[in-house]
DNA sequence: CTGTTGATCTGCT
DNA sequence: GCAGATCAACAGT
């Protein structure tokens, strides 16, 4: 499967937030290979989104949604959950991530239920805190390159119609509910 | 330094 | 439907 090069990345983050759907991410660790189909996603920029982690300037937690795209952002919040990002941006903007907010489980299902301590397929990686538990995600992620074949990285997919898109007010913010950035596959 | 809030999930009611 | 887990950023003292 072939990698997604650095130039998806280099878009307008809410156009790579809709693309992102359908891809493939893959974690490897060790021998175990595990990978879901991107079903989820959210777009946050910057100055112009007041619900994004970058709108208040750069920070130490947040500096490389300012850097390089095709990069993985992890966060910790809530005290107990990490949520993974990618970074992506067109050359006006100086800041901007794509939330993965959930996943249909492909392979190393049996590591995931390990990881997860829950044996339903369905509750496996529905979320965003959950599918980075899943995959054994978490600061240390902070920064890899998404586009080296290494422990983890973004592959093409399957083909998504735009009419099997739909578009949402992204979840569990309270700034910024005008703007449809959540994006997800119709079942 | 202190208090509050948050791009969440789970388990209990 | 709600409490609890409990960290990082930020605003306020």
């Amino acid at each position: 499967m072939t990698i997604l090069p650095r130039s998806f990345y280099a878009r307008d983050t809410v156009d790579v937030a809709r693309d992102l759907l359908g891809k493939l991410l893959v974690r490897r660790i060790g021998q175990h290979l595990i990978s879901g189909t991107i079903v989820e996603t959210e777009a946050y920029r910057y100055r112009d989104d007041q619900a994004s982690h970058s709108f208040a300037g750069l920070t130490d937690r947040n500096k490389v949604m300012f850097g390089q795209v095709g990069i993985a952002y992890v966060y910790f919040t809530y005290g107990m959950h990490y949520c993974m990002n990618v970074v992506a941006k067109d050359t006006n903007f100086e800041a901007g991530a794509v939330l993965l907010r959930a996943l249909e489980p492909k392979q190393g299902i049996d590591f995931m239920i390990r990881q997860r301590k829950t044996d339903q397929i369905s509750n496996l990686v529905n979320g965003p805190a959950k599918l980075t538990q899943a995959m054994q995600i978490t600061k240390k992620q902070y920064g890899d390159d998404l586009t080296k074949r290494s422990s983890l990285f973004i592959t093409e997919g399957i083909k998504v119609q735009y009419s099997d898109i739909i578009a949402r007010s992204r979840i569990g913010i309270k700034k910024a509910t005008d703007k449809l950035w959540n994006f997800s596959i119709k079942n």
